[in-house]
DNA sequence: TTTTCATATGAATATATTATCATATGTTCA
DNA sequence: TGAACATATGATAATATATTCATATGAAAA
């Protein structure tokens, strides 16, 4: 085994890999992917989400909540409704990346 | 629900979403990253990987079955030993999006 | 202030994923 | 040919993850 310095050659640790592995996981889910490329869009509520990506409400916030947590989307309230956007810049280029790869 | 020409509105099908995700999916387990970041430095054969990146030997071979399969990675014969390389050009694109991600 | 609407959440279940162990396969070299 | 080496693979067990169901919370409107 060698040690953690072999990361830092190449410019990441090790501790950096397991932050890149848990923000791909963000990506890997499928609801959760449309559920952000349903925000490309701009702000939405939860209700308008569920009916685009045809998913049921429960699962929708759970998701939505992991999503928060890695701070990829933020909320507020408006009304009775609560109405998400993406938080993160990077969404839209790390989606446009993939779609890339996949469209050769 | 709204049909599937929703998605098609932003330029991607649910079904390019799925396969999307699937992509992802590489990139989001600490082991297959570390496997594919270890690979930026050229051609490495399984024993190297396993000490590199300190996993039993088994676990790696799984795991670089997956890559494969997926066509992130591709492998040769040499002598005893089977080396294998980064097979996509895009590998190192998104990784280094998600580097520029966590770094901010 | 009670009812309704919108969302969040906890628990349970179902499913997927990963690592490990034992062993098989294929190659080289004595 | 057989021993040693390198890798792959199948089965199992452990763990993680997502969905569903029931219900709680909180805001608005009657």
């Amino acid at each position: 085994m060698r040690d953690r310095a072999d990361y830092m050659l190449k410019g990441l640790s090790e501790e950096e890999l397991l932050e890149l592995a848990d923000l791909f996981k963000m990506f890997s889910d499928s609801t959760r992917i449309k559920i952000l490329y349903d925000l490309f869009d701009g702000e939405k509520n939860v209700t308008e989400i569920c009916e685009d990506i045809d998913m049921n409400q429960s699962a929708v916030s759970h998701q939505l909540k992991v999503l928060k947590t890695a701070k990829l989307v933020r909320s507020r309230r408006e009304g009775k409704s609560i109405v998400y956007a993406l938080d993160d810049d990077h969404v839209k280029t790390i989606i446009a990346m993939g779609k890339e790869h996949i469209e050769e």
